[in-house]
DNA sequence: TGAAATGTTGGGGCG
DNA sequence: ACGCCCCAACATTTC
């Protein structure tokens, strides 16, 4: 084979794979970039061995995302006359290493990931493929910053987001941003299996609903982040607490797939800092970056302590007088029959559309952690099979929160009243009303209290008392 | 990115 | 006119 030398004598990489992952768009993706500036022939290559996450595979609503995005990435590559090539088996390595020999690769580059199994499996790749004698490049796509390059003046790790957001914002948000190559150099490679053999999707007919709520793929995510930034964002403020409003971004889901890139994110909300002179469209403005900085806290905080996907982070919740036996109330809080509306509200909506609104989010996991007083993992686990938008980092990160044992956390003695979050937050009852239909003929004024108007039918009573419970679970956190 | 208990104030009814 | 009670409305504290 004839070996190409820059004036230097390095060779220049000839092939090059593509390796996609959480990363699941053509612009700003710094290693497809890279492979199509460098490369001769560039196939992208996509890999599924979810057995690598161990205690943490992907769930079902979140691999129908992975199913849609992956057949729009798929479609998008061939319009640039190149072809996804899907390959499958229980780890990547091999795979990676017969299409290596296959195709005659020279170098193979992908962008980072940040979960502790994907770190472990990333390093052994990256050190067996240079022994091969394999060219690896790495890129940060997912993240604004590295989580390890995010630290004190003492090189320690943050602890708490709003001194760790300051830092990023001194380490400078705006970072340029590629667009999407035009052509992917090279003749196709005629490999691999069939999306569907994936097995992605749902055999039961569950998620009949999720399509008419979600688009994956990078077109619409694009779109939809487009609509986000250069309308509504300037009423985040006030809308993203309303679960009944379209007040908040979506974009989850595609950020968690890559479908959209933090960098072209915040690069926009800059640009339309700058334009905005309104304050409260201004403040509104930085409350999304500091969204998406929590995002990157998550995986910060993640990074350095990578056993709180499993474990409290606070060391005192080991002896904490978690509620064992599950059965009944843990039902109960799945199915959204707990007879606390709101809570009723986000349950089902998360079953039938992989989403629940994040104010609703932290109604629930307060319920279950402290009324109901079972482990934070439960309600984990269960978002992790539920969510489209399922991310090990926020995942564990949120739930900690919630339950008062991660660090920066809610203190123990913050328990949501879902009364009165639900009086406050959906005043009008509208967001009750779409999601439990059972409750819609109820005056807004009692929606949220419905055994006041005697009981509804087919509705459950509440399944513990608000006051008891909550007593019950202050005198709990006060025995740590 | 709370809620409930407790404390304070001030207006109105009433003896 | 005055003191007293009641109780919103708001502020503070405690969990």
């Amino acid at each position: 084979m004839i070996q190409l030398h820059h004036p230097d004598g390095v060779p220049v990489a000839r092939t090059t794979l593509v390796w996609f992952r959480d990363d699941l768009r053509l612009h700003d993706n710094p290693a497809l970039a890279h492979a199509v500036a460098s490369s001769d022939r560039v196939i992208p290559v996509y890999l599924h061995s979810p057995a690598e996450a161990g205690d943490w595979q992907a769930g079902a609503a979140s691999n129908w995302w992975l199913h849609h995005s992956l057949a729009e990435l798929a479609a998008a590559l061939e319009q640039r006359g190149s072809r996804l090539v899907i390959e499958q088996g229980p780890s990547a390595l091999p795979l990676l290493q017969q299409l290596i020999e296959t195709t005659g690769a020279e170098a193979v580059c992908w962008n980072r990931l940040y979960q502790p199994w994907a770190l472990a499996r990333d390093d052994n790749i990256e050190k067996s493929l240079q022994i091969q004698g394999v060219s690896i490049d790495t890129f940060r796509a997912g993240l604004l910053f590295e989580p390890r390059a995010v630290c004190k003046d003492n090189g320690e790790p943050y602890r708490v987001f709003t001194a760790f957001w300051k830092r990023c914002q001194s380490l400078g948000l705006y970072q340029p941003a590629s667009t999407a190559p035009a052509r992917l150099p090279g003749e196709p490679l005629h490999a691999g299996c069939t999306l569907g053999k994936l097995q992605l999707l749902p055999t039961i007919n569950w998620d009949r609903h999720f399509q008419t709520h979600w688009q994956p793929g990078e077109t619409h995510a694009l779109q939809r982040a487009e609509t986000f930034l250069s309308g509504d964002i300037e009423a985040y403020e006030e809308a993203r607490d309303r679960p009944a409003l379209a007040g908040t971004s979506c974009l989850s889901a595609s950020l968690h797939f890559g479908e959209c890139s933090p960098r072209s994110l915040v690069n926009h909300c800059i640009e339309r800092l700058d334009m905005t002179d309104d304050e409260a469209g201004r403040l509104s403005i930085r409350r999304f970056m500091a969204e998406l900085g929590w995002r990157e806290f998550a995986s910060h905080i993640l990074y350095n302590n990578p056993a709180s996907t499993d474990n409290s982070m606070n060391p005192r919740f080991e002896h904490f007088p978690w509620q064992q036996d599950t059965g009944h109330a843990l039902q109960s809080w799945q199915q959204g029959m707990t007879g606390f509306p709101i809570i009723d509200a986000g349950m089902r909506q998360l079953w039938q559309t992989g989403w629940m609104h994040n104010r609703v989010r932290m109604l629930v996991a307060s319920l279950l952690t402290k009324n109901l007083r079972l482990h934070w993992l439960h309600g984990a686990r269960w978002f992790w099979d539920t969510l489209v938008d399922a991310d090990l980092a926020s995942n564990s990160l949120g739930w900690q929160w919630v339950a008062g044992c991660g660090t920066d956390a809610a203190p123990y003695f913050r328990i949501f009243n879902p009364v009165l979050q639900g009086k406050k937050f959906d005043p009008q009852g509208s967001y009750v009303r779409q999601w439990v239909p059972e409750l819609a003929g109820l005056d807004p004024r009692i929606i949220h209290e419905p055994w006041k108007a005697g009981g509804v039918p087919d509705y459950p009573e509440p399944l513990v008392s608000l006051k008891d419970s909550r007593e019950s679970a202050l005198q709990a956190f006060r025995s740590l």
